[in-house]
RNA sequence: GUCCCCAUCGUCUAGUGGCCUAGGACACCGGCCUUUCACGCCGGUAACCGGGGUUCGACUCCCCGUGGGGACGCCA
């Protein structure tokens, strides 16, 4: 093929589902290739198969696409749509010889898929209506006539040259008996029609590719390059399923995870740049390609996503991360409605977060002006013994002027002195006191995101917590 | 079963015949820091699937085995 011309990959996803992450790495790959090389990527909605696809799967591949920032740039295009187009180029090598009708049936064909399986041959039909020349009829299927003997040879771009006899491929179905095209013919006339230069998806499809070759030249189009990614694998190392858990994008994105960390993560996987880690998506764009993909499939790694998101927390622009925080609370209807609070409360939580979710969880308490006491937690450390201390401090507050780290350790340590304890024997009750839980940010940066008043209150309500204790 | 692919720490990977006493990252285990939990910092355990070749020299090249994955649909 013409080597300067401009590159086009596509994504073809097929509607049956919502976008898992294995597709989306495919998409990612696609994605970054094309505009590395300064071309194009197309996507292209795969729904030939009428009874699997539909709509909400269609929307929510769109999604997340979307969420993850893979733009593209012509499409969606809906391959059912193109039917016509399929039927012309069918007929055409049916006119030319290349392709015949069958009218074999399904259980027939079944049948001898089994027993071949159960003798240890390999199924493929066995070319009953190859030359008989049959006319189409209600049932018919269309088949494509593929050479009996010679070698058909892949230049993968990924996996090197791969070889196949002809002899051990069939002649496939091109058209159902529905008239629609199947995969592997439709697949071939859409991405030559739409110019595909490079075709890089899953190795699940090495298979197919010596007969799309084949059709490929049948139907007298220019053989795009290859270019076959390694699978995604569970921990097991069985291919990557439910079972393993979230395997859908989406489901990443409503456990708080973000984007350019899940992108991160799947192009780490499989592919390289010696040890960097952490890559922008315009470091990608740069750096990407081909020939540093990996040949063997990968397991994978949910630890290793989650230090990748905490990683992302950690940098994301605090208006960002505010803004992404927001649902998750609204969700909880808790009122996001200061920004300053929020982005004090998002400054507190996010060195310790590995997820959205988990932070917009364990910043509940900021929201709560009645604290929800853990049992053990006040069991623990709101006993009379404390009142002292904590009356010190809701006494003591307002007369700090520094209301700084600094300015509240040093409140703190005086009081802990005055009271000839150490500071920390008072922090695990204030804590307590101010969040409900024995875990939480540190105590100053609490403090100054809640404010002398809410301090003053949330002590208050402590205080009376333990005298009420008292009295039972 | 047949065909195709793959094979470095538990996991993701670097490595393209001498730079390897095999590097990095996650996880794990210690230590430091400390008002809890994290963060951070310092240190540690841990791998070239096996056997034959080729070569002065193999993690790197070839063959065989073994293991894993994929395909074998009127699904994509």
């Amino acid at each position: 093929m013409n080597e300067d011309r401009k590159v086009v990959t596509r994504f073809a996803p097929s509607p049956t589902g919502y976008l898992h992450v294995g597709g989306a790495r495919t998409a990612l790959f696609n994605w970054l290739f094309s505009r590395h090389h300064g071309g194009s990527f197309i996507l292209r909605i795969e729904d030939t198969d009428q009874l699997r696809s539909t709509d909400e799967s269609t929307r929510a591949i769109l999604d997340a696409m979307e969420w993850l920032g893979l733009v593209w740039d012509e499409g969606p295009y809906f391959q059912a749509q193109r039917v016509q187009i399929h039927r012309k180029m069918v007929e055409r090598l049916v006119e030319t010889g290349r392709a015949y009708h069958c009218t074999c049936t399904p259980e027939i064909l079944e049948e001898k898929r089994k027993s071949a399986l159960a003798e240890g041959r390999k199924p493929k039909y066995d070319g009953t209506c190859r030359d008989k020349r049959l006319p189409r009829t209600p049932d018919s299927v269309v088949r494509f006539r593929s050479p009996e003997v010679g070698v058909t040879t892949l230049d993968d771009l990924i996996k090197g040259t791969i070889s196949f006899n002809n002899e051990e491929l069939d002649d496939l179905v091109i058209e159902r008996s529905d008239g629609f095209p199947t995969y592997n013919f439709a697949v071939v006339v859409d991405d030559a029609q739409m110019g595909i230069t490079h075709v890089i998806r899953g190795d699940d499809h090495v298979n197919n590719t010596p007969r799309q070759i084949q059709l490929y030249e049948a139907l007298g189009y220019e053989v795009p390059r290859f270019g076959h990614v390694p699978m995604i694998l569970g921990a097991d190392k069985a291919r990557l399923s439910k079972r393993h858990g979230a395997t859908s994008v989406m489901a990443y994105k409503e456990m708080g995870y973000l984007p350019e960390a899940l992108v991160n993560y799947l192009v780490r996987l499989g592919w390289s740049h010696g040890d960097q880690e952490i890559f922008s998506l315009d470091e990608l764009v740069d750096l990407f390609d081909l020939g540093a993909v990996g040949k063997s499939a990968a397991v994978f790694n949910p630890e290793k996503l989650i230090w990748l998101n905490q990683h992302y927390i950690k940098t994301c622009p605090e208006d960002r991360l505010v803004d992404l925080m927001k649902p998750f609370w609204q969700e909880r209807d808790l009122d996001t409605g200061d920004p300053a609070f929020l982005r004090s409360i998002v400054a507190d939580l996010r060195p310790r977060a590995k997820t959205l979710l988990e932070m917009a969880e364990s910043g509940v308490f900021y929201f709560q002006d009645e604290v929800v006491y853990e049992e053990a937690a006040a069991a623990q450390f709101l006993k009379s013994e404390v009142a002292g201390p904590l009356g010190d401090i809701a006494g003591g507050l307002a007369d700090v002027e520094d209301y700084s780290k600094k300015g509240i350790e040093d409140f703190l340590r005086k009081i802990a002195e005055e009271r000839a304890t150490k500071l920390k024997h008072i922090a695990q009750p204030l804590r307590v006191a101010l969040t409900g839980k024995t875990v939480s940010p540190g105590i100053d940066e609490i403090m100054i995101t809640l404010g002398k008043k809410r301090v003053v209150e949330r002590l208050l309500r402590a205080l009376a917590y333990i005298e009420r204790k008292g009295e039972r």
